[in-house]
DNA sequence: AGCACGCCGACT
DNA sequence: GTCGGCGTGCTC
């Protein structure tokens, strides 16, 4: 009799964050393993959970708990390779989150007690002849229809196709099963076969010099694979993705995969097609938007090693591809890499840690890299990696600015200078790009007797009107309402519009250029995928003259028609209260510039600003991305910002206006109290706040923050580890709810 | 997270 | 007399 072997078992997409113990049954000796996803009692409850590990010695338990055993083994091998279990632990830690629950992003969980054997294919119910047809002349008409079907095909067809042609199918089927004339299976579908994509080696042409240098740089920890994280610091246009081909297709020769990440799977069409000709089936696309049953199909493939890239957003990263010899996290810098809700982590830091796991380079590409990271580049800790030139050698664009204080006409949308750009790139038969942050036809109703500005019912934020409907829209919740005659705080009928958005400047350009063809791209005009890339493609193409739109046509398209790209507020999110928002706007503006004058033409920007002498427009003014990051390093030096320091977030949540506030001030004095303890022992931890947060009320809930700030991430650790262990179950929190916000990124 | 146990209010 | 409110506590 051998002996019994125990697993520690974490149950999947709960909250219940402890490791629970289960015996290993004989039959399940050789499967068990860390990985491993099984089904186990748990109380009155089956549910699904993932083994950590599995050991000979009982774990020391209480006397009241006996041990039960595994119930099934869900699969016949782990789920979790060994590497992403290790991520997940490490995720669950640095974040502050349950284990169970991060696994639950890594594995697709369904309803436990319905968990069915996963597939990596497209499955299909065939029908087979089994035996001699039985040639009783009794049987109705349609049942020997369905044997002759089937002698004539060969003697197999698909159920579906069978129910197409006879409409009692299913009746004959049950029937011809259970007499022994047919035999019906479920089988995996052949794979269709992908057509038109070229082979991993590629023919791709030759690479520039500074591709060349870059390529050997990197490569060489693809041959020899250690653990290097690598800026890679180019400009749009400058062929990082005909690098990162290169590189993916070293790592798939030497036996390994690879993950991608974009900022938006959405919006990166055109690195999805470049991937998909040149990697065709061993590329997976992870996209979250799919169904259900599509996505965990994908992820088999990506667990069996069929598909050997995966290609996608943030939680890609998450994804079980084995033998990852490469991690490339495409723009960086993009706020979107951020999790603002459940997980809040950041995947481009997760990706770091995987690479670190793993051994292995991790490419991090940006023409406009995160200060982080340039910091990070600074003292040593990453390689930065340049390629300088634009590819072909096709010169930068020139820039201007127009100081919109000057133009006359107070509430002006397009200046003089932009409309005179715009009327001559269009009689050149060229296009135009106009980029405004803003969507929606006026910002906002402002009531001229007493101020007030109209907000949404459940949220703090501003209402946008929208023309076309002549709605009030919120921006954060989608609620909608009628334009009210009169001001709901004073009942004068004195409501204004004021400022803004992309629907307003539609109108403005439609006026005046009524016979040129333009584009609007954002949220409210493309509510599909295909519409965006219906509308992209009638850019790229030159169906379409002037392209307007918000962020969503910033990011990494490539349009050769464009030779003027025009901004029309340059201003946008300075105001807002973030030691972040230059940063961000400096960068998502570098970006807008980029798209112009990417053909032959050498291109125009026009900066419209309400502040010209702001050093984010100065330094973009000269290209001058470096002298930014200078700057604002320093200024981020002198207050101990990131990344001279480290923050986390507590936001405090409740119904009502009063708890959340309550809370936040408990929390903080708490918080205040551990810091005292701590600073014995030598540890520098500050604690500011509480205070309202920016948004203080979405969708009906009242948000209060607290902040700490750390010189040490150990320090952050143990801190907030601390606080937690406190706050947890303590009646002074019942009524609040308390989401822990690591390296947090903006005011969600 | 579920799910049960548990002790106080309005109903077939 | 019971049905049911959600506060508290446990799950190997």
């Amino acid at each position: 009799m051998m002996a019994l072997l125990f697993a520690e078992i974490i149950i999947l997409g709960t909250a219940l964050d402890k490791i629970l113990h289960y015996s290993i049954p004989e039959s399940m000796r050789e499967t068990v393993r860390p990985g491993s996803m099984v089904s186990v009692g748990l109380g009155k409850r089956r549910v699904a959970g993932i083994v950590l590990s599995v050991g000979e010695s009982p774990p020391d338990l209480p006397e009241n708990i006996t041990i039960r055993p595994i119930h099934e083994d869900l699969e016949p091998q782990p789920v979790v390779p060994e590497d992403l279990l290790a991520l997940s632990r490490w995720i669950a830690e640095y974040y502050f989150y349950p284990l169970g629950e991060v696994l639950g992003f890594a594995v697709p969980v369904r309803e436990p007690h319905k968990i069915g054997a996963l597939r990596d294919g497209p499955r299909i119910r065939m029908v087979r002849l089994s035996g001699k047809t039985p040639g009783d002349p009794r049987m109705a008409e349609s049942g020997r229809h369905v044997l002759q079907l089937l002698e004539q095909s060969g003697g197999e067809l698909p159920v579906k196709a069978l129910r197409q042609s006879i409409r009692n199918a299913d009746y004959w089927l049950r029937k011809f099963e259970k007499n022994g004339t047919v035999s019906i299976e479920d089988r995996e579908q052949a794979p269709l076969e992908p057509s038109g994509h070229e082979t991993a080696s590629g023919p791709g042409f030759e690479l520039t010099d500074d591709q060349k240098l870059a390529f050997d740089t990197i490569s060489r920890h693809l041959e020899n694979p250690a653990f290097e994280p690598f800026v890679l610091y180019g400009v749009t246009g400058s062929g990082k993705t005909e690098l990162y081909i290169r590189l993916i297709e070293t790592a798939l020769r030497n036996g390994k995969s690879a993950l991608v990440l974009v900022p938006e799977i959405a919006l990166s069409t055109q690195i999805e097609a470049i991937f998909r000709k040149r990697f065709g089936p061993l590329l997976a696309v992870w996209h979250s938007a799919r169904t259900e049953a599509d996505r965990r199909r994908q992820w088999a493939g990506i667990l069996g090693g069929k598909t050997r890239i995966v290609l996608g957003a943030r939680s890609a990263v998450l994804t079980p591809a084995r033998n990852v010899g490469l991690i490339i996290v495409d723009e960086e810098h993009d706020p979107a890499y951020k999790q603002e809700d459940r997980l809040r982590y950041n995947a481009r830091d997760v990706a770091l840690m995987r690479g670190k796991i793993l051994g292995i380079p991790v490419v991090l590409g940006s023409a406009t890299p995160s200060l982080q990271t340039v910091h990070r580049v600074g003292v040593e800790q990453y390689r930065c990696v340049q390629l300088p030139s634009r590819i072909l050698g096709r010169p930068q664009p020139t820039l201007e600015i127009v100081d919109m204080k000057r133009e006359g006409a107070r509430g002006a949308v397009l200046s003089h200078r932009l409309k005179d750009a715009v009327g001559q790139v269009l009689t050149e038969g060229r296009q135009a790009m106009l980029f405004l942050n803003r969507r929606g036809y006026a910002r906002h109703f402002l009531c001229n007797a007493c101020g007030h500005i109209l907000q949404c019912i459940s949220c703090s934020l501003t209402l946008t009107y929208h023309k076309k409907e002549n709605c009030l829209r919120c921006h954060y919740c989608g609620w909608e309402t009628g334009l009210p005659e009169r001001c709901p705080q004073c009942g004068h009928a004195a409501l204004f519009a004021h400022g803004f958005g992309t629907e307003r400047v539609e109108k403005e350009l439609r006026l005046l250029f009524p016979n040129s063809k333009l584009v609007r791209v954002d949220r409210d005009t493309m509510d599909s995928p295909e519409k965006l890339i219906e509308a992209l493609d009638s850019v790229r193409t030159g169906r379409a003259d002037i392209l307007l739109g918000t962020q969503m046509i910033a990011k990494g398209h490539d349009f050769p028609g464009v030779t003027l790209v025009g901004v029309i507020n340059a201003d946008v999110g300075l105001q807002v209260p973030d030691f972040r928002a230059g940063e961000n706007l400096v960068q998502l503006l570098f970006q807008v510039a980029g798209r112009a004058g990417r053909g032959e033409d050498p291109g125009v920007v026009i900066l419209q600003t309400f502040n010209p002498g702001h050093y984010t427009i100065d330094s973009l003014l000269k290209m001058d991305y470096d002298g930014f990051c200078k700057t604002e390093l320093e200024s981020r030096k002198v207050l101990q910002y990131p990344p001279f320091s480290r923050l986390l977030k507590f936001l405090v949540t409740s119904g009502k206006e009063e708890t959340a506030k309550g809370g936040a001030q408990l929390l903080a004095a708490l918080c205040r109290e551990k810091a005292a303890m701590l600073k014995d022992s030598g540890r520098h931890i500050a604690v500011l706040g509480p205070s309202p947060a920016v948004y203080v009320k979405l969708k009906n809930r009242f948000r209060w923050q607290v902040f700490i700030k750390t010189w040490q991430s150990s320090d952050m650790q143990s801190f907030v580890e601390l606080v937690i262990e406190s706050v947890k179950n303590h009646p002074d929190y019942r009524g609040v709810q308390i989401t822990v916000d690591r390296d947090p990124a903006s005011d969600i």
